[in-house]
DNA sequence: CGGGAAATCATCCGAAAGTATGACGACAAG
DNA sequence: CTTGTCGTCATACTTTCGGATGATTTCCCG
């Protein structure tokens, strides 16, 4: 009992705290689908410049002026473009978390009452059951139910020997194993 | 005496062991050093290409062979440049993408650390008060830690002094509500 | 090195819980 | 009408719990 818990928090806690922090708040953006996209536009961007540096050629050719200047704004250019092109796609790249949260759908919780019948633990019991799980003491729940406290002891006495078990909280343990309380 | 020396080694260690090993399933991808280092890949590769524009320029004067080939060349080797940065970017930081797959139907039970400390619940209490809620007896509790039972009795009572529970029953209650207990 | 927290163990004592047994009334089924 | 189950109550007894208190050891922190 002690392990699962143990268990389950090592595999459960660790892995929200130190990889999405406090952050409950889905923080996801998902970029799968615009990766292609991406690689449209860089397409395009690369023909764009395909075609300014037709352009400077042909400046180039007429005006036929310094031709490190032009060299170095094609540099530039280009330079600029991979730095933008870069970035963006590192930037898009960057924020791609995915991230499910556990519902943990919580449970309607249904009587078994075919359990009841099978153990013959009787709706008295089954009640007092109910309240041990609680925490009362044997005189609380007696006169929560207008009874005497022996009979509540009575009642727990074979509600127990019907369950198998040997004290109270065992009760309540093996009451929720079986599905009697929630 | 020689009980104590077992026990100090039996249920000291084991203990602070359960409570540090769940740290230890750690897949983290760190990204933050990378990025820098990209940076400077990124500038060092800009270097390069200013370098080898020069030398296409110096070329361009001398030889002042087809301005066309040379331009496009440019624009291919900074395109290929771009493309291949581009997608080494998003390579890396695609790694660093994390997937956390919902566990749906297992109880997401995490302790409550932090009311564990307002409250000063102290792990061995915590232990303790684990196993009263599967239903042992103090005696039971106190074979199982190899302690007396004696000690089980003080860490129960200042327990349940610190969740202001009266019984061991309520005890649990009181830990399952506050998230102590699963 | 002192001080404090944590864990350990012990003793005493009253309260609560649990066991064993018996008994009584209500009520449904045979 | 008899039988059986269920709920109720009681008495006597044993066991377990829980509170109060004090002591010791270990470890960490200032």
């Amino acid at each position: 009992m002690l392990k699962r818990l143990l268990t389950s928090s090592k595999t459960t806690r660790p892995r929200v705290g130190k990889f999405t922090e406090p952050d409950i708040p889905e923080t996801r953006l998902s970029k799968a689908p615009h990766v292609k996209k991406h690689i449209l536009i860089y397409g395009l961007c690369g023909g764009i410049l395909i075609a300014a540096l037709k352009l400077v050629e042909y400046r180039f050719l007429v005006v036929e002026h310094s031709v490190a200047i032009y060299g170095g704004l094609i540099a530039l250019l280009f330079a600029g473009v991979g730095i933008w092109l870069g970035l963006k796609l590192t930037k898009t790249k960057e924020v791609v978390i995915l991230k499910e949260v556990a519902v943990s759908g919580a449970a309607p919780f249904a009587l078994n009452e075919g359990r009841l019948r099978e153990l013959g633990v009787t709706p008295r019991e089954l009640e007092i059951l109910g309240l041990i799980a609680t925490g009362l003491s044997n005189r609380e729940i007696a006169e929560k139910l207008f009874v005497s406290e022996n009979t509540v002891k009575t009642h727990s006495s074979r509600l127990f020997d019907k369950l198998g078990a040997k004290r109270r909280t065992h009760a309540v343990q093996v009451g929720k194993e079986l599905g009697l309380i929630p």
